[in-house]
DNA sequence: TAGATTGTTAATCGATTAACAATC
DNA sequence: TAGATTGTTAATCGATTAACAATC
């Protein structure tokens, strides 16, 4: 048997297709072609077909993928057939942002517990969730099974919640503190951190050319740049 | 003279040192390694060094590189040595977070105008900024120098939204609708929907039972069985 | 059948990492 | 000097894309 390591940017890409099948489904279309996915996502169709291989031949040749089908399939895959529980750490703005988009419940996967080390916000309702002192982090996660961990607190304390979180056994970690956190190798950790996403787009705003193009290799070339 | 083209994953770590190197600079240290940097931010140090180098010499030998100087340096190439002005469209849970979160007015990158396209927000005072009527988008776009747009509406209103940005002549967009948008070439985009990062974790919970090695993900009820 | 489209292998492209001479 | 560390080239690794036989 053998053992094929699936990529993170292939894992990734699954809840893209997802997305888009789900939408596909609403509007009754019974079957879809790589080609159609690629033109509508964005990406090329022998990726997609690669990337749905990986897990199994999901389609058939000459006709395409079978819509209902192949949600099931990435359903399955994505372990999204059975509830998926969340805690978030940080009832901030942004915390509350999270709770309040509740939009991924249809996909078995929601946050069941709230926490924030203010006691003034201890017993707040945010949604139908209430606030709980970070202490009660580890009964809930065994008491829930839950097995993701968002944080939304700030940077310089997003290590501390990140151990928190490790010690009580959570799976895996949604970060949105514009940190790098250390974690142990076993638990994934992606960065959902907009704050350097959006610097980064700075880059490629016009650059001034006042300064002398011999020690600033990055003139305003470099941002248009072939489309890719 | 040669035209290098830098790619966006160099683009993006760019911010991830900026972020740290403040932090050392905060602290005093006047003089990082490569190594220490690698160490901190979990990067391979050749590959900072290589980073760095498509942009000028920035280091010394056996020494390291400055930590003021390189700032200054990296901020330059980021072109926030300049104010970047930002515009948001959608003022619900997710924007209004995203208007509080102030913390990177150090980096001369500002919201600076929000829209909504409902009546009942017009108006709204959300920190320091009122909420506009996306009609006068075109006109602060202009007005207030605005280059960098983010669309925090619903899926279904994504895509107006980014052709409003568009043809207000953005240049560029941060997503945070999960949906994929069609945006012409030289406009650069970057999605941040962490929607599909967290059902994209939902991966790794089964699989993932023994942490190094790659496990087999494709199960027999997987694998088999295409209708069809 | 003729046209369409998959699954998969091979080719290409791009990004990361290793290695080391230069030099502080 | 001896040790440290850069800048850069070469090697490696991994991901994307092209191509096409299989087949619906």
């Amino acid at each position: 048997m053998k053992q094929i390591k699936i990529s993170e940017a292939v894992v990734r890409r699954l809840p893209i297709y997802l997305r888009y099948l789900n939408e596909l489904s609403i509007s009754d279309v019974q079957t879809v072609s790589s080609q159609d996915l690629g033109d509508k996502l964005d990406l090329n169709p022998a990726q997609i077909r690669k990337d749905l291989a990986y897990f199994g031949e999901f389609g058939r040749k000459g006709v395409g993928y079978n819509v209902g089908y192949l949600i099931e399939k990435i359903r399955h895959i994505l372990n999204l057939d059975r509830p998926i529980h969340v805690a978030l750490v940080g009832a901030g703005n942004l915390g509350r942002a999270l709770c309040n988009y509740n939009m991924y419940l249809k996909d078995n996967m929601k946050i069941v517990s709230v926490f924030d080390d203010d006691p003034a916000k201890k017993g707040v309702a945010i949604g139908n969730l209430t606030v709980n002192p970070i202490q009660m982090l580890p009964d809930e996660v065994k008491d829930k099974d839950i097995s993701i961990g968002i944080i939304t607190v700030p940077a310089s304390e997003a290590q501390k919640v990140a151990d928190r979180f490790v010690e009580a056994g959570i799976r895996a970690i949604l970060n949105f503190a514009p940190t790098v956190l250390k974690i142990p190798a076993g638990i994934r950790i992606h960065h959902a951190d907009f704050t350097s996403d959006l610097l980064s787009l700075a880059y490629y705003m016009d650059h001034d050319l006042d300064s002398d193009a011999a020690e600033d290799p990055v003139n305003s070339d470099d941002a248009e740049g072939a489309e890719q």
